[in-house]
DNA sequence: TACATAATGTTATATTATAACAATTTTAAT
DNA sequence: ATTAAAATTGTTATAATATAACATTATGTA
């Protein structure tokens, strides 16, 4: 479970509009967004980002450079993290997998290194662009 | 295996670059380092670069935005790829594990995406780090 | 209170990546 | 060899992503 945390009020601002949003957000974009609340600036958008993806509240998206909400309560505060990325629509879900979980928090590769930390992400096509 | 490729004048000393260095190289450090040879616009870089990552000459670490050759002849044309990263000394290592692997390339989400591709980076400490 | 820590505001700048267009080279078929 | 298509290159400009540096304000807590 998280912990909980009092966002302040630009984080509270910026994980709402990321919370409401059916898809990945980029932080300019965010930043646009924002403007008409007194957030006018990047460094204002990318300070929030980084509190809320280090106390798990949302994660990044690397290969899209873009921020979605944790859709999963019980992924250790942004330490295991997976998603599906549909390469047409761009649609991006969190992956909530025990299996898949367990398997790579208890993954060591040869050289004996433990690791702390994870991201996955699958790409392919969603149900809706495989049929199209 | 990969498939051959005869790459070309810019692809070639771009690839040496990269397959040469210890480490993860950006973009922009690798147009530094080729300025002498004529390379001299960040597009010339760029257009190499993705032209190796798509035959699988070479890998982008998307936590880092930086490029490593690939370690293993048996990962899928970058289909399937996964890497640990040192965040003390920030050493990457492909990873060849052919459990790891079968594991990710079968998996199947709830959703029923079947997945074409992957991408996963560790992040821990390398052993001569965890000694420090 | 008073001190430390965290968050904010602001300007400037650094880093990463692509658009647009023209020219050249390579490939493969006729 | 001729030719047309495809791939690669060269070049300038610009877009998109992210951080440095510094001053100020708010918050937690001893
Ligand atoms: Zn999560
Ligand atoms: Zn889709
Ligand atoms: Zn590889
Ligand atoms: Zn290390």
């Amino acid at each position: 479970m998280h912990k909980e945390h009092n966002l302040t009020k630009n984080q509270q601002i910026i994980f709402d509009i990321i919370d409401r949003s059916p898809e990945p957000l980029k932080a300019y974009s965010i930043l646009f967004n924002v403007q008409k609340k007194g957030i006018k600036a990047p460094l204002q958008v990318y300070r929030a980002l980084d509190k809320l993806v280090e106390i798990g509240k949302i994660h990044k998206i690397e290969s899209r450079n873009a921020f979605i909400a944790c859709q999963n309560s019980s992924c250790q505060v942004s330490k295991a993290t997976a998603f599906s990325i549909c390469e047409s629509c761009e649609k991006v879900t969190e992956i909530n997998n025990s299996s898949l979980s367990k398997y790579l928090s208890n993954f060591k590769d040869k050289a004996g290194m433990k690791y702390s930390k994870y991201n996955l992400e699958f790409f392919g096509l969603c149900k809706k662009c495989i049929t199209k």
